[in-house]
DNA sequence: CTGTGACTAAAAGTCCGTA
DNA sequence: TTACGGACTTTTAGTCACA
């Protein structure tokens, strides 16, 4: 990319898990709903595979996107997001 | 894009406050640290432009660059973006 | 119902300036 | 110090066929 200072230099990026625990927070809260990936798509009308890619963390989304699916499963992003992030601070636990 | 129910039908779209509110978040937070633009730019690895681009909301940036510039922040992305809604359920009032 | 690779159009993100 | 623009590269948005 461009020469910054690299601070640390773990084997697993930060950025990747923030991806991964956001993916795995996204499915949890479809799931409870009893919410189907293609339901969600077409609550938040983004497509089917685009949900998928999230949850699996293989996408990383705009905050306009992710805000539009917290929308969608009617909870604040904010609140979407603290789930993502409860995991990565106790260093890896189950979710609710 | 493509054609689906549209609910409401708002002059100022959903998006557009929400990058506006956050970004409006972001600048209290940064000026309440005293940071610069462009050191807060230094600090997440970013562009100094781009951190403009973003507190004047005119952009969307990614879910991991949002949660790097939370972390030059030194606060939790949820935090932010929580603080972000706020005066958005209020109806548009002035943050602290 | 979901995972995945491939693809084009669009936007993110960088870097150079000026005011 | 910040706003803002232009030109540029990289990544995401959005969609499809197929497993």
């Amino acid at each position: 990319m461009h020469e910054h200072l690299r601070v640390n230099e773990t084997a697993t990026p930060n950025s990747t898990l923030f991806s991964a625990a956001f993916g795995k927070a996204l499915k949890n809260k479809r799931t409870a709903l009893n919410l189907s990936q293609e339901e969600l798509g077409f609550r938040s009308g983004l497509d089917r595979t685009y949900i998928s890619g999230i949850e699996r963390g293989t996408r990383n989304p705009t905050l306009l996107i992710a805000n539009r699916i917290a929308e969608a499963l009617a909870i604040p992003l904010s609140v979407l997001i603290a789930e993502a992030e409860k995991p990565m601070q106790e260093g890896g636990a189950s979710a609710v």
